[in-house]
DNA sequence: CATGAATGAGCATTCATTCAT
DNA sequence: AATGAATGAATGCTCATTCAT
């Protein structure tokens, strides 16, 4: 009995939370989170505004966890397209998933895109962990792709670092831009275009 | 005689909005609007918080003429690389223009990159204009390359709105990439990195 | 025990809106609403300026509240007269009834005079129906004096509307100078100043 | 020549303050003083900011010239009812005077309204003037008519300087009443209205 | 666990006033 | 006699945070 309690108080507790994290996305990806106050998203997420504080303790401490769940479920999407033995493909896959990953988290992209390159962001060190770790993912692929394609004496060596940056600069804004700007997009035309960096290594 | 009070006075006039822009460039480049007060820019340009009405109206107009201020900036930068026979070399020197602006004037950049997907930004309808033009003009220039070169059968056609905007992104975010993360790297580099995409066209 | 939990609740939470009623009372009527500040007022009722803003949302809002509570009050009392079978004591009473109501509540007299008849004013929509709706009342007591008198041939007819609107006017700037002016006056000679008007109808 | 010079400096010295009284009637009327800011009175009159400081030298200062030169042309006008012989229609005439010239400076009147019963205005002292004299010689007034009127042993005597005030109140509403809210009502019927109340003393 | 009344520091904005020209 | 750029104190309002219940 106290079990079923005790699951159901726990339900309840993780409940408060994913509410709050579902209305956090939905309004900071469409305003940024501070045009957003603590009182919408409480209202939002219908519960009051002291739950707010009470599971998380801070809006910034909000965010950070809103950051470190995105970025979770974002490098389980990516390491598929790391296991796969075409590097190209795998790569391919790395972009497409990055990109539904985009559109399902909105607010993410939204954060990460206007934090990223803010020197002074309160999220400054984990958004620069996620960027270095997610650059030097694609720079494995890239490095892979190049030793995988022909050897092409003319290339006298892009950077594959920038290189990897751009690929990642390319994605997160068609990410972000197909949802926004161009819904009638599709994926496969947005990872075509990135991949289009990728034929000089080939 | 007369020419001369006016001239000071021009120049006084004057004055006091060309220390606001700079001193907002430079705030806002590093914490994001919305974290910079008006008592602070004010401040920084070492004028009173009533000068920046007088000459602004409103903080939110103050970031606007900032931004139609950089826009013509850009333009003039990108109209170079338009001018060139040779589409290649014409694309790569308008990359390397906006780099080499985006660098110029950092706030122009990062308000750029934080605002422009936010859809409910007060600045939405000059951004958007802004980010059309720019896309439309890379795309111009792609179709040039592409008309130009090689007919490759093998190429069932890349959409090219998609790439423009990918070469529009990876160039907006190695730009501030560059200068937040890796002052060391060159501007042709980067130039180079965001050429990759245009590989597929010749 | 929980119902005294309750009502200590209860009582905080109507503390902080009758403190902030009483302190704007008090200042307003000596000053006039746009000399007060919101500061000022949350000192006065000794609670923060957040409070007022929790409580009423904003200054213009309180003053709005203000308002329908002292006409709520008005109303009560002018119901009184409106009962008597004898219109000449009636109205007699609802005279000394709003001559009191003034002394008692001198901010709200001097928010309706100084307010009512300015044709932009916040509040013009709710002072408007307030000043019809006394001055219909006072109409209406005319008339059943009118009524009951002796038929005088002579009177080829008073405009019952503008009668009750001096009436209306006599009272309340009389109400409001024998605060300010004249504390020494008795309600009785005011009414009976007042009611000098009505001695045609008789 | 030089007398022309002058001449026309006069002219045009008169003509800024004329312009500026004229402007400040028409928007302090509608919105009250304090809603209305020395910027827009001096658009509205077309001249500078710094124009109405030349010569007025504070807003402040500035009402209270409106104030002074409206009371000077309404002793003007009482003055014709007090030559009167015959003192109700002196009375009258005096009340009809008033009415007149609240129409024609409405802003004189909804600043005298507003003003006169706040203790701690900035034009306590002159408004109290204004007023002391306006009811005294209303009273005058009346002590002439119930002097000349029969002995009425049953009128025990009603204060005729309550009286007074009230005919005072029941003008300067009746008179901005009118403006605001019934511009079809003549005159006359608001004479007749305020000369209800001199009913018992004939 | 959750609530919501209360807080107060901080913010954008207004505005009467000054003063060099 | 007039101008208008500049000022800074004051104001209404927002919002993250606290805490008693």
């Amino acid at each position: 009995m106290s079990e079923t309690v005790n699951r159901r108080v726990r339900v309840r507790a993780t409940d408060s939370k994913h509410r709050l994290f579902t209305a956090s996305m939905e309004l900071i990806g469409a305003r940024g989170h501070h045009a957003v106050s603590v009182d919408e998203i409480a209202k939002a997420a219908g519960v009051s505004k002291g739950t707010v504080y009470y599971n998380f303790g801070s809006k910034s401490e909000l965010i950070a966890e809103l950051l470190s769940y995105g970025v979770a479920i974002l490098f389980e999407r990516l390491e598929e397209g790391v296991q796969d033995p075409d590097p190209t493909r795998g790569l391919e896959s790395m972009i497409s998933g990055s990109l539904e990953f985009l559109a399902e988290y909105p607010s993410f992209a939204q954060l990460w895109i206007s934090e990223q390159w803010q020197t002074e962001s309160e999220w400054a060190a984990s958004l620069e962990r996620m960027r270095h770790e997610v650059i030097a993912l694609v720079q494995r692929m890239l490095a892979r792709i190049a030793a995988s394609g022909t050897p092409a004496p003319t290339q006298p060596g892009i950077d594959l670092d920038t290189l990897a940056t751009a690929i990642f600069g390319a994605s997160l804004i068609l990410g972000r831009d197909r949802l926004v700007f161009h819904p009638e997009r599709s994926v496969e035309s947005c990872v075509q275009a990135v991949m289009a960096f990728t034929a000089p290594l080939r």
